[in-house]
DNA sequence: AGCATTACCCGCACGC
DNA sequence: TGCGTGCGGGTAATGC
């Protein structure tokens, strides 16, 4: 369930717990979770380490470790949990981190817990972060992210506004939600050509991006389908997922088509292919 | 050659 | 019961 705000909630909600813990043991129950490197090696490289930082790069959940980073990509169904150590597996458990302090802490006693149901979500360990998220485009909140870097790089490519703003090399954290909120903020149909984008409309999908965001942040998140946990944007979609459904601006009913695979909600009436200077 | 696009795939739960 | 759908992205094939 995933996008930018919902890795930086999650980040957010178990910094404290982990920050200076100590992994004593890492149980795996799903083996194809561990992206990288193997099992065994994966098993015996972390037992020890002590967690330095927790932090999110795009969808990417990033720990820095004594010696080393986890990465975790949590993909559509994932979630962190800390949880009893002693606690029962659930349905969907995956994976668990036994979790030790030198001195009694939050963590005692804990495990931090990732349970996946549909089994796409993958963690790796390395030395070389570059190695995980070095093909990752720049961070939307970040000062990199300029209008004249995006106006740019818009005119640059060829290619479709909605899925050029999911390809992850491009920018990191869009998701097909944050993706369709945002653009029907900046009134642009997800069709647009990005080479044909003027310094208006790429000024408008510049504070859209930043604005779907930090809403999203502030709402802690977005919990939908049937995974929650706690986050309550979902209450204020504007496009996505109410087909059908007045827009918000203008009464007309909010249509859905598919593009590049995903399902794509918009307003025809705000958001017109081309827009007429008058 | 080098992009970009498309199709398909991966487990599972849910709504209709 | 069956079928379509999905908060993601990797890969392979195809198109420009």
């Amino acid at each position: 369930m995933p996008e930018l705000p919902e890795v930086e909630t999650i980040a957010r909600t178990l910094r404290p717990a982990l920050l200076g813990a100590e992994i004593s043991e890492a149980e795996i129950r799903w083996a194809r979770t561990i992206a990288h490197p193997s099992l065994g090696e994966f098993q015996e490289r972390i037992r020890g380490q002590s967690i330095q930082e927790v932090d999110r790069r795009g969808k990417f959940l990033s720990v820095r470790l004594s010696d080393g980073y986890l990465f975790i990509h949590l993909r559509m169904s994932g979630d962190l949990v800390l949880q009893e150590a002693s606690s029962p597996p659930g349905k969907h458990e995956r994976l668990r981190w036994r979790l030790r302090r030198a001195q009694a802490g939050p963590a005692e006693g804990q495990a931090l817990v990732f349970s996946d149901p549909r089994k796409f979500g993958r963690v790796w360990l390395t030395e070389d972060p570059a190695q995980v998220v070095g093909d990752l485009g720049p961070e939307p909140l970040s000062e990199a992210f300029t209008v004249a870097w995006l106006y740019e790089q818009l005119r640059r490519h060829r290619r479709l506004l909605k899925p050029l703003l999911l390809d992850q090399t491009f920018l990191a954290g869009l998701g097909n939600i944050y993706t369709d909120e945002a653009l029907y903020l900046a009134r642009l149909h997800p069709a647009t050509p990005s080479h044909t984008v003027t310094r208006e409309q790429a000024e408008r999908l510049h504070a859209a991006i930043q604005t779907v965001l930090q809403e999203g942040i502030r709402s802690n998140g977005a919990s939908i389908d049937w995974v929650y946990r706690g986050g309550e944007f979902q209450n204020h979609f504007r496009v996505y997922g109410r087909t059908g459904q007045p827009c918000p601006t203008c009464g007309a009913l909010v249509v859905k088509l598919r593009l590049g695979q995903r399902g794509t909600h918009f307003c025809s009436t705000c958001q017109p292919l081309r827009e007429y200077a008058d």
